[in-house]
DNA sequence: CCTTTGTTCTACTAATAATAGAACAGTCTT
DNA sequence: AAGACTGTTCTATTATTAGTAGAACAAAGG
């Protein structure tokens, strides 16, 4: 799994691992009850610290994406693929407004956002 | 144009003003050429600071959404609605592939996300 | 027994968010 | 000409978040 980190992006490189790991889940990379690498050794990996992984960890833990298992490792949850609850909708949603709201004030129609969601799943599932 | 604002909020609320505005664009509700209130004003109406108004405001400009005109005041942008520039659309990319990410975790199908969006412009339309 | 697991603790630095008040230089109205 | 109003700039302070760092802990597992 290729895991790319933006040094100077604005998104926090815990949130861009939580974000990459939820990739490699939806391109089905990552399959329920698969494994994760320990804080440690993923730390190590990424050449970030321990704690920033554990945030990234307990960030897709809260959204039940993962399982974390004390003293054992962490799992891709066996509900990580699911069909949305409505509190999943409700989090898609208040993210989704405000782009939604932009995408509006760009004058795009109802086509060129399905094709622009078209095209990022296409990207998303062949990586890239 | 109502705007409310939540203090216990994750998003700034520096950003909640901005997408306020940007949702009142969007509806038609403010206009290219229509003029903000000052900064002073706004921050009291709102019960924040100008300063927290004043960032909102050089948030939107960055965006091409506003206009500030030294000494004069603050106008919706002549070319606030347009049609998306490609940097526009990048930035709507980047902005949307996380949660199209989660979207696909969460099985949604393309005609699912479909309705999503078409509520979400309802709603911004109609207001709430 | 020893390694590995996530957890917890303290500690520190840097950046961001938010508030506060004052002063400045222009614009605009009266 | 006076006075109110505009966004800007400056310094200051507080709180929170992000990130790193290192140590210690308890339990799982070979």
């Amino acid at each position: 799994m290729f895991i790319e980190i933006e040094t100077n992006s604005a998104v926090p490189i815990y949130l861009q691992l939580a974000q990459s790991i939820i990739e490699g889940v939806a391109k089905g990379e990552l399959k329920p009850g698969d494994s994760l690498p320990s804080v440690r050794a993923f730390a190590a990996d990424l050449g970030m610290n321990m704690h920033t992984v554990n945030k990234a960890y307990h960030y897709l833990e809260e959204k039940e994406f993962i399982q974390i298992v004390q003293k054992k490792g962490v799992f891709i949850h066996e509900n990580g693929v699911r069909l949305a609850s409505p509190s999943d909708r409700d989090r898609l949603k208040k993210e989704l407004r405000p782009i939604v709201a932009e995408a509006l004030c760009l004058q795009l129609s109802n086509e060129d956002l399905e094709q622009l969601v078209r095209d990022l799943i296409l990207k998303i599932k062949e990586g890239e």
